[in-house]
RNA sequence: GGAGGGGUGCCGGAGCGGUUAAUCGGAGCAGACUGUAAAUCUGCCGCCCGGAAGGGCUACGUAGGUUCGAAUCCUACCCCCUCCA
């Protein structure tokens, strides 16, 4: 029976080890490694995102790292054609694709399929809606919206700006309500997770941002600045760029950015675990310190074999 | 030795007689999320029972006291900080 070409997907929270994991795992199973990182899709931010080195590059081809400027536009829709794209290049050249990101938002778009609907973000609309959330609170927008789409409206955080003005921005340009759907992808996922204690995580990710310091982060950021890049550009607004950036307009000492640094980034882990469950059946988790490069070898292997 | 200031929940820090388990911020925890997502937004956050409503217990350095009632007033003691010697 012909059935769906594998694609390997690892995911986690920040700073478990997800690259360290694909690196081996694409050298022992002939792969290449597909980002499913939101940030590493920018270029000149290489140590805040902790994107792959260049040797590391050369061990393994990797895709979908520095795809944009920092103040290119850059969207989930964007990321979801560009992921099946770079899988299909891979799989055309018989080798195993892995899918690995802690962006759990791009990595189920992918997934799952998801229908995202046509509607390229609007600039001059955004801030003109966003203006009136300002000026007359959410409530302002979701009114609007619950004219306009009421389905949409039933469903939407009504008290996230956020949300509210790209409901409204979907149906203002499609011109009619907008359903949610999804489509499956002609492929066969193995999804990997890797996991520990949270006390662990906490202190590989402060290690982390301490390595981050070291290794040049601020010089990193001031660098993008003097390319003239702004903090407000949603590419610097990640955690990191936004404290340094901060640190650098004499806003916070490097302490605090550092600290600042850290805590926000025990958050985003915490997030990626509502996107990434432990409980989900789909995923098959690991846990970092039972060896778990073998383990997600051995799952794979097997996986292989089952499917083919 | 003298003169001031201060000790509040995991941390910082309000409160200065009742409406206070105690504003607020941080940390921590939980959740939402469909073209910005490392973003944006929400909830919980002394302990015990409860699904909740609610109930019980213990709390504002320690020990006493005043008061119907104290984190808030008084006394003593302990500790910390600043200044003068």
């Amino acid at each position: 029976m012909a059935t769906a070409p594998p694609v390997v997907v690892i995911v986690g929270p920040t700073a478990i080890g997800k690259s360290h994991l694909s690196l081996s795992l694409a050298q022992a199973l002939n792969g290449e490694v597909i980002n499913a990182d939101s940030r590493q899709v920018y270029r000149y931010m290489d140590i805040g995102t902790a994107k792959p080195t260049p040797e590391e590059r050369s061990l393994v081809p990797h895709h979908l790292l520095d795809v944009v400027d920092p103040d290119g536009e850059f969207s989930l829709a964007l990321y979801q054609r560009l992921a099946y794209q770079a899988i299909d290049e891979v799989l055309a050249r018989g080798r195993l694709p892995l899918l690995v990101g802690g962006s759990g938002l791009y990595v189920w778009a992918v997934v799952e399929g998801w229908q995202v609907p046509p509607v390229p973000p609007d600039p001059s609309l955004r801030r003109e809606l966003e203006e009136t959330a300002s000026r007359e609170g959410p409530d302002a927008l979701y009114h609007r919206l619950r004219e306009l789409d009421p389905e949409a409206a039933a469903t939407v955080d009504r008290r996230n700006p956020r949300r509210l003005v790209r409901a409204l921005e979907v149906c203002l340009r499609q011109g009619q309500p907008w359903v949610r759907c999804k489509t499956p992808p002609p492929y066969a996922f193995r999804l990997i997770g890797l996991t520990t204690l949270r006390p662990q995580l906490h202190r590989r990710i402060d290690s982390r941002v301490e390595g981050m310091v070291e290794k040049g982060l601020v010089a990193e950021v001031a660098a993008l600045l003097q390319r003239g890049y702004s903090l407000s550009l949603p590419a610097l607004s990640g955690v990191g760029y936004r404290q340094i950036g901060a640190y650098l307009a004499g806003e916070l000492s490097l302490v605090e950015a550092v600290q600042q640094t850290k805590y926000h980034t025990h958050r985003i882990a915490r997030r990626q675990y509502a996107w990434f469950r432990t409980s989900d059946p789909r995923i098959g988790w690991l846990d970092i310190n039972e060896d778990p490069g073998a383990q997600a070898r051995h799952l794979v292997e097997e996986w292989l074999s089952e499917v083919h």
